[in-house]
DNA sequence: ATCGGGATTGCCT
DNA sequence: GGCAATCCCGATG
């Protein structure tokens, strides 16, 4: 564990939602060309991305996705839940029978590629293209590592006035709220998650390998209307983690697939960030 | 031009 | 646990 300084983090806590201007695409895309990561050797490539739909889903666990702002703040979670939606055949997917529209054209683009869609007319949901045409991972839910209080604002700004504060397991554990936490916006679709200045993915290493999680797979959710294909158990969670959005007692009775089991009771304290308040039982 | 549904969320009972 | 909110997109005529 490397006490490795995140000089270009700054107290994400300290930022007023409120009275910041509202982030727009225009804005983003005026953002420096030149304000690249920090953590390139963490940053995961384009490489990690080029595997098949269900295997990258269960890859995602444990990963970190970091959000970074044009000042310099950023925002990072441990991804705890994701599902695969594989082109062709699979009737739930957006791209099912090789289906290609404007929306959802992200899928069909490079392993890596963000998939961002609005849903219900109110929400947003972020997907990454993996290797199979038309093939999408859905992140789900995350664990707040860092800048929680600058989430909690993003989040807060959508909610009733004076609704109670959200516990920080609250903050990520669903693809919409994900999205709102992070500041994931609708233009950031067919962006490059593996090149991209404001978004991208980290191995960390003060967590275990993600061949060493107990995933739990179960069957995806809010597809029910797609009949054979709403039961193949294409979710995958983090056994017990506190910040999974739905649990499937059913399926935890399953024996998981193929993956040690890990403690995720022993989680370091990580100095260098605001840490995670997430209680685990 | 119009119509119907949706990979969700939050508030209310 | 029920259900409204809210609107874009894709399909159809």
């Amino acid at each position: 564990m490397a006490g490795r300084k995140r000089k270009l983090a700054a107290a994400a806590g300290e930022r007023d939602v409120n009275t910041r201007e509202k982030q727009t695409c225009e804005e983003e895309e005026k953002r420096s060309e030149s304000s690249a990561g920090s953590d390139l050797q963490l940053r995961l490539g384009e490489q990690f991305f080029q595997q098949p739909c269900i295997s990258l889903a269960k890859a995602f666990l444990g990963k970190v996705l970091v959000r970074r702002f044009a000042d310099g703040a950023e925002l990072r979670g441990t991804v705890v839940e994701t599902e695969a939606y594989l082109g062709g055949e699979d009737q739930a997917s957006h791209s099912a029978g090789g289906k290609r529209t404007k929306r959802n054209t992200a899928m069909f683009m490079k392993p890596g590629t963000i998939y961002v869609y609005p849903i219900y007319g109110i929400h947003l949901c972020m997907n990454v293209s993996s290797e199979g045409e038309g093939a999408a991972v859905l992140l789900r839910s995350i664990e707040p590592l860092q800048g929680q209080s600058y989430m909690r604002q993003l989040r807060a700004a959508r909610r009733k006035e004076g609704a109670r504060q959200l516990k920080d397991k609250e903050l990520c554990n669903g693809p919409s709220k994900l999205c709102q936490a992070l500041d994931i916006l609708r233009c950031f679709d067919r962006r490059d998650l593996a090149s991209d200045p404001e978004v991208w993915l980290e191995g960390d290493p003060n967590t275990s390998p993600a061949e060493t999680y107990d995933i739990v797979s179960a069957p995806r959710v809010g597809i029910e209307s797609h009949g054979e294909w709403a039961k193949k158990p294409w979710r995958f969670y983090l056994r017990g983690h506190p910040c999974v959005s739905v649990l499937n007692k059913e399926a935890e009775r399953q024996p998981q697939s193929g993956n040690a089991i890990n403690d995720l009771g022993s989680s370091d304290v990580q100095p260098d960030r605001e840490q995670s308040n997430v209680k685990r039982t």
